[in-house]
DNA sequence: TTAAGCGTTGCAAAAAAGGACACACCCGCA
DNA sequence: TGCGGGTGTGTCCTTTTTTGCAACGCTTAA
């Protein structure tokens, strides 16, 4: 939209952190993009940016602005998409922030379905750690999140949530596989591969620990999930899963899945989020409509742990 | 805003019905609008506006459009009056509407007092009827309501409601001055000076009336208040006030008020509200959290009238 | 002290927006 | 049925706005 370059603009500087960088990003001279930032303050009668020598940065001003801003151009996509569901063919362009644990296994198939009825929809698919999914929430870019353990619900709206018992992973000629559940002193005997502090499934797994005044010393550390379930499967030692992204992803004949022994560790829960009170473009509403159904649907057959 | 002109425009089209008339508003050319539209339509990649010989009028698509863009405008004003907030002085402008009933009666003291503290802030204050205030809500030409007995509570966040019961205004030496209440037949009896059918006092008597029974034929009928009022005192017979009004505006000694006679009429509710989920600027915000207060301050004034 | 980075400014060129006018069209009315 | 007044729109030209380029003054880090 042409008429949204000036905000488009002010966007750019405020995320390059200075007038230079932000030109560059948007192909236009320093000068240019210079003068529509002060133009635009001149047209607010205030500062937006403060000026340092190795850039600019937002002012309390230009904070209010930019959270504006934002909004403006989201609500705009809404309405595109609003606009082009009433001519029939569905477009628009979710954008998803993740969790490491939820990675490349819970999604693809939904994605992959829903596109399947509606091509005109692009998606794109980011995993950060849990402080930055909120952040993206908050700063309106990422349309929904999928999240293990949030930190703060603050200025999330659930969509779905699911309590999840931590199942442990592990080579089918596993001997422990032979156990139908699994102590948490076995688990941590047996070379556990974990990712790493600062994780949802890390921090239980140390919380029961903590609880039992175990010692909690993964064999091998990882922020890449699907590496540890490689490792796993190779008989490197034990890794941890969630039942929904086993559940909702091709089934691995050569992984066995045990549960912990009643109590010996909480449950966590998986959260489907958007950002409270916003209004979602229609693609991205119905997407997260979907994957609350099929959360529903997984959580269903899967066989229920009893917690009596 | 420069930035909005191209919405400004959109907005100015749909309201004039036309592209010459809104051009003689926005005071340029026909030729020149009429681009500026095309070239939105354009970018949308879609027709907004229905063509007829007599006009333009927007089609679906439009109507999404331009909802987004009030918004968008609206909030923008919310942006500046709040950043305006932060350097320390309050400015905006409050646009307020009402029933007739509100009038300049209950407002005015409450606008001055909010001047005096804030001279930066401006008013505008109209009234409509019922139909008319909900929809000034939904166009967001309004930022606070007003209104006796509202006819759909959809949209509208209810920021404050009071029962109201009729009140009988009349000369101080009228006959009837000298019982503590009043019949209804009494009061259809003496020359009943009511607001036109469709207003919220003229719809509780008629449902009293039928009710009861009794046919309902004002002996003048006027949708300006303050001239019944005027009636009243000079004796031409009986007019009907909201508790709130008088007490919140300044005595007229000349004048007396007499309740109706426990359930013979049912009581009405007086109404302040905001559109649902819309953020207010400060300035309305803030007015409209006086505006609360001062109610419910006065209701505690008011002779309670006990319904057992 | 120097060098590199930054925001900012004057000036000329390029691009966008606007004004004036003419045209084609549709509708109500004679 | 033709006509007049209303509409949106296209074209040419002028005016305004925006941009690119080069230079300046400034702060910071080496």
């Amino acid at each position: 939209m042409r008429h949204m370059l000036a905000l488009k603009y002010v966007d750019a500087v405020a995320r390059a952190g200075s007038i230079r960088g932000a030109a560059e990003v948007l192909a236009i001279t320093p000068s240019a993009l210079n003068r529509r930032i002060l133009a635009i303050e001149e047209e607010l009668d205030i500062e937006i940016f403060e000026r340092h020598a190795q850039g600019v940065r937002l002012n309390s001003a230009g904070e209010l602005f930019i959270h504006h801003v934002r909004a403006q151009m989201a609500d705009l996509e809404r309405v595109r998409s609003q606009i082009a569901d009433l001519s029939g063919v569905r477009i628009g362009h979710v954008r998803i922030a993740t969790t490491k644990e939820i990675g490349g296994r819970l999604l693809p198939r939904l994605i992959q379905a829903y596109r399947a009825d509606f091509p005109g929809v692009t998606f794109s698919l980011h995993a950060y750690d849990r402080g930055q999914v909120e952040q993206q929430l908050h700063n309106l870019e990422a349309d929904i999140v999928v999240m293990f353990q949030p930190l703060r619900l603050a200025d999330m709206q659930v969509i779905s949530h699911q309590q999840q018992h931590l199942s442990v992973a592990m080579a089918a000629d596993h001997p422990l596989a032979a156990q139908p559940e699994l102590r948490l002193v076995d688990f941590l005997e047996h070379n556990p591969l974990l990712p790493p502090r600062g994780e949802g499934i890390r921090e239980i797994v140390e919380a029961a620990c903590v609880k039992k005044g175990l010692n909690c010393k993964p064999t091998i550390e990882s922020d890449d999930s699907a590496l540890l379930r490689h490792l796993a499967r190779q008989g490197a030692g034990l890794a941890l899963d969630l039942p929904l992204t086993i559940s909702a992803s091709p089934q691995e004949s050569e992984l066995a899945y045990r549960p912990f022994k009643a109590h010996e560790i909480e449950p966590g829960f998986l959260f489907v989020g958007q950002l409270h009170k916003r209004n979602l473009p229609v693609a991205a509403r119905k997407f997260a409509d979907q994957l609350r159904e099929m959360f529903e649907r997984e959580m269903e057959r899967l066989p229920k742990i009893e917690t009596p």
